[in-house]
DNA sequence: CTTGATCCTCACGCCACGTGAGGTTGTAAG
DNA sequence: CTTACAACCTCACGTGGCGTGAGGATCAAG
């Protein structure tokens, strides 16, 4: 068998395979008086052995360790990336949940916005911060989460008009957004210490933005009046 | 504010700072006598964007277009990640759930067998056939699904130990093991021809190791006797 | 004046190959 | 025998998203 046709049978390309030979993963085969590699059903074996380990997630480094060592690490580096793997589920589908929810504002102008602020959330919310906030989601009932969700975006992109058009701090509907915006804060942290703290680090550290210190300004008229 | 502090506040590395100027993603900043870049505010939300966007699985490239295009596109862009993560989570599951069911089993020499099998599977069968083979397993309940996996490695290692041993096919015990075969692919395959059609295939394509040959005289001698 | 942090540019390294370039060999047809 | 043409060989650069130095200039404080 030469290498053409172990690379269809494999399903590989021969680039890979002679990449692999290269690597040390393949041992090299003999080769017929022409120079060309001639390889034996053995070598398919191995293949499909490598491949087997490429597949859930082996860099070609950890497939060759794991070929050389016994097989008793073998249901280790399974358990492991079982882990890793749940993990990587668990983020994607937390993404996928707030990337759904974003869709569902009408808003264009707002899904910037709201990406970020989701962007933001990763970088300062711990993972049992974020774990508390997907349980207080769960309490306040899906379809009540959904509407507060979507209702996020939309609080942003009328606000943001406001700060745009310089309505005034005392304008009687910016101290309604203003309130409502408050509302959803607090549910939000849900009266979780650490979450505040966490929204405080993030207002030190990010750069005041037009919007943000208008929401401020509004809060501020707001509570000493 | 000169690259250091830019990278602090946006949480990314002076190097990918210098990087995304290199894309043109980031505009040239104005340089200080000296030769240091100099940023200002605006920068530093430009990075937000563009963590964001890169936040959802764009590339450099996707993200430069995008924030030059109108936002329209965004919406799009979106969605189109959202399916496209969608269809990874959906594999990822598949993939845990073999192999948690494949640590259920207690020889650790049929794990690699196993996983050669699993990823056997992906090459052969269509994503429809996959989503038969899934429907099939809920009809047959979750338990009854997890001890028939749990039992799949179990054989093949008996089987294989037998075919190394070269046991005479006509051997009961052999011949029981062959059976109990039969009713799991059967079990496996449903009646469904196409997946009937995709196991023949894999058997012309895939070499003759020593155990398929073994198994398949196990079957003929049954089926002749 | 020295020290140490920060900045500059240039350029190679990573992974898992893809994609040629430029040349040799195998195989079938004319 | 020639002529195609497929398959093979080696060499070596390209991908993306930076990391990680090398070697040197600049800044701020003591």
């Amino acid at each position: 068998m030469r290498v053409g046709e172990l690379a269809k049978r494999s399903g590989l390309t021969v680039r890979a395979l002679h990449y692999y030979e290269e690597l040390g993963l393949l041992q090299t085969p003999r080769r017929m008086a022409s120079g060309h590699r001639e390889y034996d059903e053995h070598a398919l074996g191995k293949l499909q052995q490598i491949q087997s380990l490429r597949a859930i997630g082996m860099s070609l480094a950890e497939v060759k360790d794991c070929l050389l060592k016994p097989q008793t690490t073998l249901r280790w580096v399974v358990e492991l990336h079982l882990d890793k793997l749940r993990r990587r589920i668990a983020h994607e589908t937390q993404l996928v949940q707030r990337l759904e929810r974003l869709l569902d504002s009408p808003d264009p102008d707002a899904i910037l916005q709201t990406l970020e602020t989701m962007s933001m959330l990763d970088k300062y919310y711990s993972p049992e911060q974020m774990q508390y906030l997907a349980e207080r989601r769960e309490q306040l009932g899906d379809q009540a989460t959904r509407e507060v969700e979507a209702e996020w975006p939309e609080l942003i992109a009328k606000m943001q008009r406001h700060c745009d058009q310089k309505t005034p701090v005392d304008n009687p509907e910016v101290q309604a957004l203003g309130r409502r915006w408050k509302e959803l804060v607090a549910m939000f942290t849900g009266g979780n210490p650490g979450i505040a703290a966490s929204l405080q680090k993030m207002r030190d550290d990010q750069p005041q933005t037009e919007l943000s210190v208008y929401v401020r300004e509004v809060h501020e008229w707001d509570e000493s009046s």
